[in-house]
RNA sequence: GUCCCCAUCGUCUAGUCCGGUCUAGGACACCUCCCUUUCACGGAGGUGACCCGGGUUCAAAUCCCGGUGGGGACGCCA
């Protein structure tokens, strides 16, 4: 790869909705590389859409982006010596190279109507050609324009493409890509009001900005040709594209809304790790080339080239970051989970702020390699609550059906426990011991399971081991002589 | 419809550039077994793919052509 000039890349979102799961790969994508490469990672608010855009979505696009953490070097809050890093506040020197295109001749004035373009590509698709504007604006005279000014029409500028040899330009990607400019049509590259639309925008910022490489969207190989005619007539210095392939949801279409959570917040929401889902992500197209899955941010950066990247389309497969998330969860430093946990245990009603550190820890670590998503946090640690303690229906009745042995166990144990006054891991082996000789229930699988649906009132949980001293001789005598009033015993 | 891009297990992918070592490797999911008082974790196995048709070649997942399929674009959105 070419690298003899700095290399910079941008992210460049549009304010005009959550970011998505593509554009977080995407931004990731840039951020890697701008990291192996030791670059510059440019963040670019195109917010040229003045009706679509709106601060709440850019709010939640940098927060989202900060969670990931895919941090910026120049752009919002980080003014670099390129900015300003909205487009909003750079239409003078669109209007700049506006006039340069004006004096070069290379753009008129088009009065068309929506309806009237509409009914031309309609006709045009109907005829089975290609659908663009056939010129109808391009040679008109003084006189015309007058005349469609006085009617009160509103006119847009586009620009002229009279090139005729196919546009060609390297793909860092995909190779080498040839485009025949007799399909492009002439583009508008200013609204009636005289903002910059996107190609033009696009172009100069990323040439003013001296973006080296632009690593985008597969859905902008197509915008391409009219980008690099627009920046060779004013004479820029092009960057290196690479288009990277989009995610598709399970049904091979493009991910959208109706496969359920797209934007990043969703899956902080549901209780995806940032390094859980950044790690996904970056192998949605991208491996090492090696058999590595699970990879730190720093060796995802040492790695990451483009030589690297798939070129056909990646499905969105949530079952498997479920399962990368879990791995996560389970290898962590634990503080991190129980911090990231707090939200989602008090979220399912737990309150945790009366518990001691420690006893939560404890908790956590125990439950922790159940989990594939920290929304489950709740649901599995909910049995060491005392004030959620409830005996399950199938609890109940398993209980019931061993009536006699459970009485004689449960007795038993309330009595071990009281002598013992505290339980750890090595006093749970000794009463285990001492119950085992105190009770004619000899059915090993009987004696634990008493105890488990006794004790949480569910089937199914972590060791007893743990689960015991984790309790506390208290919560367990409490608990013993709840279940022995709810099964009347 | 037109143009562009893509094509290996259900899914993510290695292998394709430099054809033989590929009876196609790994991971998720699924199934079986082991560990285990239960769940989960963990461990050991298993099912499962080169889109189709031609061509080049001693030899093709790999190179060429055609077809088919999928995706993207065709905005006074980005």
């Amino acid at each position: 790869m070419n690298t003899s000039k700095p290399i910079r890349v941008r992210m460049a979102p549009s304010p005009t909705g959550y970011l998505h799961i593509g554009g977080a790969r995407t931004a990731l994508f840039n951020y890697l590389f701008s990291r192996h490469y030791k670059g510059t990672f440019i963040l670019r608010i195109e917010d040229t859409d003045q009706e679509r855009s709106k601060e709440e979505f850019e709010d939640a696009i940098l927060q989202d982006l900060r969670w990931l953490g895919v941090e910026w070097d120049e752009g919002p809050i980080k003014e670099g010596a390129y900015g300003p890093y909205y487009q909003s506040e750079r239409l003078d020197l669109y209007r700049k190279y506006l006039k340069k295109l004006q004096e070069l001749g290379k753009v008129y004035a088009c009065y068309c109507t929506p309806e009237e373009l509409e009914a031309e590509r309609q006709d045009l698709l109907k005829r089975h050609k290609t659908p663009k504007y056939l010129g109808k604006c391009r040679n008109l005279t003084e006189q015309e324009k007058k005349a469609l000014e006085a009617q009160g029409r509103p006119s847009v500028i586009r620009f002229r493409i009279d090139e005729k040899d196919p546009i060609q330009f390297h793909d860092l990607i995909r190779g080498d890509i040839s485009v025949d400019p007799s399909i492009l049509g002439d583009f508008v590259i200013c609204k009636p009001d005289g903002w910059p639309l996107y190609n033009f925008a696009a172009v100069v910022d990323d040439c003013e900005m001296k973006i080296s490489h632009v690593i985008r969207g597969e859905e902008h190989i197509s915008n391409t040709p009219r980008q690099i005619l627009l920046a060779k007539t004013l004479g820029l210095e092009l960057p290196q594209y690479a288009h990277v392939s989009i995610i598709l949801a399970p049904d091979r279409s493009k991910l959208s809304k109706r496969h359920g959570a797209t934007s990043l917040g969703d899956y902080r929401t549901q209780g995806f790790l940032a390094d859980a889902l950044k790690n996904y992500l970056a192998l949605l197209g991208w491996n090492p080339g090696d058999e590595r899955e699970i990879m730190s941010e720093k060796e995802l950066i040492q790695d990451f080239v483009l030589e690297r990247m798939v070129k056909s389309p990646a499905i969105f497969d949530v079952e498997k970051l479920k399962w990368m998330n879990g791995m996560y969860i389970r290898n962590s430093a634990l503080d991190t989970i129980v911090h990231e946990s707090l939200p989602f245990l008090e979220a399912s009603g737990l309150s945790v702020k009366d518990k001691h550190p420690h006893w939560l820890k404890k908790v956590i670590e125990t439950i922790r390699g159940n989990l594939e998503t920290l929304n489950q946090v709740g649901s599995f640690s909910e049995l060491f609550f005392d004030e959620k303690f409830t005996l399950a229906e199938e609890a109940k009745t398993q209980l019931l059906k061993n009536k006699k042995e459970v009485l004689e166990v449960l007795n038993a144990l309330d009595t071990l426990l009281a002598k013992a006054g505290t339980i750890d891991l090595e006093g749970f082996q000794k009463l285990q011991e001492d119950l085992k000789s105190k009770v004619t229930v000899s059915d090993k699988k009987l004696l634990f399971q008493s105890q488990r649906l006794a004790l949480t009132g569910r089937l199914k949980g972590p060791e007893m081991t743990v689960v015991m001293p984790i309790l506390g001789v208290d919560s367990c005598r409490k608990r013993i002589q709840i279940t022995k009033s709810k099964l009347s015993l």
